[in-house]
DNA sequence: TATCCTTACGGAATTCGTAAGCATG
DNA sequence: CATGCTTACGAATTCCGTAAGGATA
């Protein structure tokens, strides 16, 4: 038994179940990753893979098993390395964030200067996708920190803390007759038609909850899963723009922004680890520069303690 | 970094950081264990151990967080042995027990017996010591399942779960004036020499607390890890006995037993196991036979899920 | 001086890549 | 017949034991 059998066990699942690819990713020839994979099996006496014939079908009773603790062994393996880097005073190294569009664009660039000037050394990369490719990204270790409002939560197998709160907003070209009324309800919006974000982001269920409630249906002209979309498409008349109020900082020439807080409720968004998981100094730095409230006991707690939504 | 290297380190920390007792202790070289400790120190970049010259002095700071990371996966690794095990319907293997006294000579052989029925190529083992060292048998996993009165909550890293309640009995030759009393108060008891347990066992926080309560001293005359001891010399006078009721269904010719429910109140036997640990199919099996009550899902849940204290 | 860790070195075992074989879809 | 897993085999590496060196108590 040893890690290399584990590293190609978990691969492979990742590849779903496809040595070739799994080998390719771990840069090793297919035939070792099989003969592995056989010992490890070998070795523990039962089948992880089921093989139809010469190909892996899906994963054993066993197998499943066995993959959740081959999954716990590496993330402590990883956790090994990480304190490591962390004693050496390791100022230098990879910040891999996971977040959203909007994070990205217009919340993140505060926080990533600020930790660029603490630690010169560190190359910071970020990934974009929406809230579930995220947590995919969490949990398969392409990005140690993550950055969204939605669907993090109720993950299993990732933590999150919350990082700040946010309302909605109304943007509207300037001229628009929204633009001029003194409240706006929630039915004068319905009777435009919308552009907002895409299902997955940003808080897209707090709105339709608050259409649902109102018993309204507005018609949704564009959905995007990107703020400065939806405002350029707002700038062309295409109808009533719904973005969060960071959207609205920069970039919004001819763009009117009318506070929605009243209609929508606040959201929040939070960041979030993979349970478990060590970090290295300037990722616990990272983390209090997003919330700043945030101390690295109540970190390690969070990270290493109870399930539990963790609130400031 | 591979899987040797970890039993290394632990084995050195377990042996109080020598390796020369580690090496043996693995049937191994020494020069081996010590190359291969500072290999992983290089590949983390941080010592391990504080060293004196040429001898280990003790852990460093993250040589702390190392060996507590590597305890973790060395538990799983073995849980993957387990797994394997469990789902070959390994009905063959070693069950080794840790445990007391008097649960040894007085409780176990029901349960043992019935399990060897069940699974006649299973090998008990059976490990006696004080309540503090089952409790060491289990985190060094030289035992699997414990069983104990005392001291085997608040034991991090052990959950344990309740398996009988029981009440002390005084012991007495017979003819001696306490046989004859209608009902004994704690008082009655002080006046006389006492033979009892070893303060580390089989309930004698409860013997002590209740002595204490009443405000009295009682003269101990002799304390014994052992019920069999116990009962040897009540019956040559030396005093009288306190001893768990268990202990009195066999071997006590002679002897008279009183309960001693009232004065003492009810003690709760216990097994434990070490938290997270992966139980084979017989292990689980004789878990249930040590509390009938107890259903797998709830032994894995204990076993895996939150700390807590599982009553049934 | 006895204990005990580190370094040095050589043989043995393991690992890993290439090539070939064979089953599935 | 293209994809994809397994088997076979040989080279390179790693592992691990013995022997020697050096530091502490």
């Amino acid at each position: 038994m040893n890690l290399q059998q584990f590293r190609y066990v978990q691969e492979a699942v990742r590849r779903g179940l496809n040595l070739t690819e799994a080998a390719k990713a771990l840069h090793t020839s297919q035939p070792g990753v099989s003969k592995a994979i056989l010992d490890l099996e070998d070795e523990l006496g039962v089948p992880i893979f089921e093989r139809h014939g010469k190909r892996l079908r899906r994963i054993t009773e066993p197998g499943q098993q066995i993959v959740r603790t081959i999954d716990a062994i590496l993330l402590q393996v990883g956790n090994l390395r990480r304190i490591g880097a962390h004693y050496t005073g390791q100022h230098a190294g990879k910040l891999s964030i996971a977040t959203t569009h909007t994070q990205a664009r217009y919340f993140l660039p505060g926080p990533v200067a600020q930790l660029r000037q603490l630690y010169p050394q560190v190359q910071v990369e970020l990934h974009q996708g929406t809230p579930d490719q995220v947590a995919r990204m969490l949990m398969d270790e392409s990005a140690v920190v993550g950055l969204a409002t939605e669907s993090l939560l109720g993950h299993e197998g990732l933590i999150s803390l919350p990082c700040y709160e946010w309302h909605h907003v109304i943007v509207v070209p300037e001229g628009h007759p929204l633009a001029s009324l003194a409240r706006i309800g929630i039915d004068d919006l319905a009777l435009h038609p919308l552009v907002t974000y895409h299902p997955t982001v940003t808080g897209r269920s707090r709105i339709d909850n608050a259409f649902a409630k109102a018993r309204l249906h507005p018609e949704v002209a564009l959905e995007a899963l990107d703020s400065d979309v939806i405002k350029t498409y707002v700038r062309v008349g295409l109808g009533v723009g719904i973005v969060a109020e960071m959207a609205m900082r920069e970039g919004s020439e001819g763009l009117v922004a009318i506070p929605a807080g009243h209609l929508f409720g606040p959201s929040v968004s939070r960041m979030a680890f993979r349970r478990g998981v060590q970090l290295r100094e300037f990722e616990m730095r990272f983390a209090q520069l997003l919330s700043p409230l945030l101390t690295d006991s109540l970190l390690q707690r969070a990270l290493h303690g109870e399930p539990d939504n963790y609130e400031l």
